[in-house]
DNA sequence: CAAAATTCGTTTCAATCACAACGAGTAGTC
DNA sequence: GACTACTCGTTGTGATTGAAACGAATTTTG
């Protein structure tokens, strides 16, 4: 019995509960406040941020897969959030880019995540939140990027 | 534009995305090695620790949802790991245990779990592991249980 | 003890997601 | 300029997931 093994003293099952609480928290918010999913509004904040981009440096800057980019954008362009333009540089891509509706519910939108961000880490002061956040930095750069973007699929054992 | 707004420096996006990194890999080396899924995996390291239980008691210690657990325990049954032993105080439930392939298996496990563990997090000393896992159990608990057991989903609008 | 409410486990269904396959466009090679 | 190889975006498909609905068993209430 107890063989020091518990579960709940796994570092791994700890991180994923805790991640699980964050995320489901803010996901449940976005939802709520604006009917928007996580991957929508992680395209928005890079959109809104860095400007017109095109899918492939979206799922580049969102670490997603490119196919939950894909639908994200289509959602945003339905909605009228954010518009195509096409690349002249490049005619398989398009430009995507927030229209003014869009510009608006960003400019509500980064306030509250920040004090949602505020909120659910409240218990840590500052030189505490530095401190989670260059741990988990290292973990996340040894633990390597397997979540990354699928990197085109296959295609690898051609030659 | 970038208005201290990168994303990157969100808390909760590090946070879920340093928790994906290492539950993939966590995940991947259960399905080569035993061919075990988390959930799956899960309720051997209960099972094998605390010895048989209901999978109602097997949701509150996962922290899963019991369709989660439900399908896990199938699984392992299958498999002849587990094996359902009447429950004389109860007529609903039935008691899960591990076989003795179970626990075989189970003994096998363990160590894994914990070299990888011990990889995993190999960047930390043994301070920073304690102090990472201090806060993360902090946030986790003012971030509140969102992914808790369903705690028998709805019923309540009833009255 | 009969009726109502609750709980455990299971099944069903709908939404979500990753992976593979595809067409259109581009770049490289000869 | 044709042939090949590659990239971007899209669509389709199969697997995974959670919420609701359900039957069986138990507890509670009158």
């Amino acid at each position: 019995m107890s063989e020091a093994t518990q579960l709940f003293t796994f570092l791994p099952y700890l991180l994923s509960i805790t991640s699980n609480a964050v995320s489901g928290r803010i996901a449940q918010e976005y939802r709520e406040q604006f009917g928007l999913s996580v991957p929508e509004w992680r395209v928005m904040a890079v959109l809104g941020d860095r400007g017109p981009q095109t899918q492939r440096v979206l799922t580049s800057l969102t670490l997603m897969d490119k196919v939950a980019v894909n639908r994200a954008c289509k959602v945003l362009e339905t909605r009228t959030l954010a518009s195509r333009r096409p690349n002249e540089q490049d005619g398989r891509s398009h430009l995507l880019e927030l229209t003014d509706i869009g510009q608006a519910m960003h400019g509500e939108i980064m306030p509250l995540a920040v004090a949602m961000e505020r909120h659910l880490f409240r218990v840590l002061d500052t030189d505490e939140v530095a401190q989670l956040r260059s741990l988990l930095e290292r973990v996340r750069d040894t633990a390597g990027d397997l979540d990354g973007p699928s990197t085109d699929s296959g295609n690898f054992g051609l030659l």
